[in-house]
DNA sequence: ACATTGACCTGAGAGC
DNA sequence: TGCTCTCAGGTCAATG
């Protein structure tokens, strides 16, 4: 579930914990999560601190000595966690890095969804996986959204679940721009009229940014946010209708019927 | 071009 | 209690 406003978050975290310390050595728990080598891994990163962060959607991205950028994704499961005691240990830790000054700085993944990378250059890398302009970027504005719209027939809740339209919206974050809109899952893009698109493009903004402000915890959402009750027959926060579910692309999508109309 | 399905992977929670 | 089953959802590939 590590969404853009989760990787925000565990941006921010490395920012204030990680930085500027040098790297002792490493330790591989888990190698399926690497993409280089164990050897590769250890040769860009040993000797070395991590200087700064970048976040392009869904993934954080750590330079490394001016040499090269580390590259984590967290697939649906996992995070950072910086501790220096044994006792602090998380579960499902797969890499860590073990800092001189004795902290550790573990990549957990539980279900190995995610991906470990060492690259050279960000913007290749991007244009490589073919993500589209990030989120939360400046220059993906309204008529960056439109331009992205016009062509596309996908159903809205895919539409903003591509990574190649836009980066760093995922299954559950999805749902609540949906929600906060008042747009049905399944209505195809290119149906929404004019003011839809201008709100749909309104929430995607509100709700990363108010999931970032509430460091993406769920449980300090809004009260009128869906995300805390996607589950069926759950209430719906807005009005006295009852949360849905509804497949859509091979995944859940939560919704409710009379704030979300099919046809608006 | 888009939807659907299944693979990857593992453990929490449900159901019996 | 203890087992088995389903489900969770990020990404990619194959198929319709």
């Amino acid at each position: 579930m590590p969404e853009l406003p989760d990787v925000e978050v565990m941006k921010r975290y490395l920012d204030s914990t990680a930085l500027h310390e040098e790297i002792e050595s490493i330790t591989v728990e888990s190698s399926q999560v690497l993409e280089p080598s164990s050897g590769t891994l250890e040769d860009r990163l040993v000797g070395r601190s991590l200087e700064s962060t970048r976040r392009h959607g869904k993934y954080l991205f750590a330079e490394v000595g001016g040499d090269g950028w580390l590259v984590l994704h967290f697939g649906m499961t996992g995070g950072l966690k910086y501790y220096k005691v044994e006792e602090h240990a998380p579960e499902y830790d797969r890499l860590l890095l073990n800092f001189a000054n004795g902290y550790h700085l573990a990549y957990t993944s539980q279900r190995k969804l995610g991906e470990v990378d060492v690259v050279d250059d960000v913007e290749d890398f991007v244009a490589e996986k073919g993500l589209g302009p990030d989120a939360m970027a400046e220059d993906f504005d309204f008529a960056a959204f439109e331009e992205a719209i016009s062509g596309s027939r996908a159903m809205a809740k895919s539409f903003l679940m591509d990574q190649e339209v836009v980066a760093g919206i995922g299954n559950v974050y999805a749902d609540e721009i949906l929600f906060q809109a008042g747009i049905h899952p399944r209505r195809s893009i290119d149906a929404l009229d004019g003011e839809e698109r201008r709100e749909l493009f309104d929430a995607l903004k509100e709700v990363l940014a108010t999931a970032i402000e509430h460091q993406a915890d769920p449980e300090t959402f809004p009260d009128d946010y869906i995300v805390p009750r996607r589950e069926e027959g759950a209430d719906c926060p807005r009005c006295e209708g009852q949360v849905e579910r509804v497949e859509v692309s091979g995944r859940s999508a939560y919704y409710c019927p009379r704030c979300q109309p099919r046809k608006g």
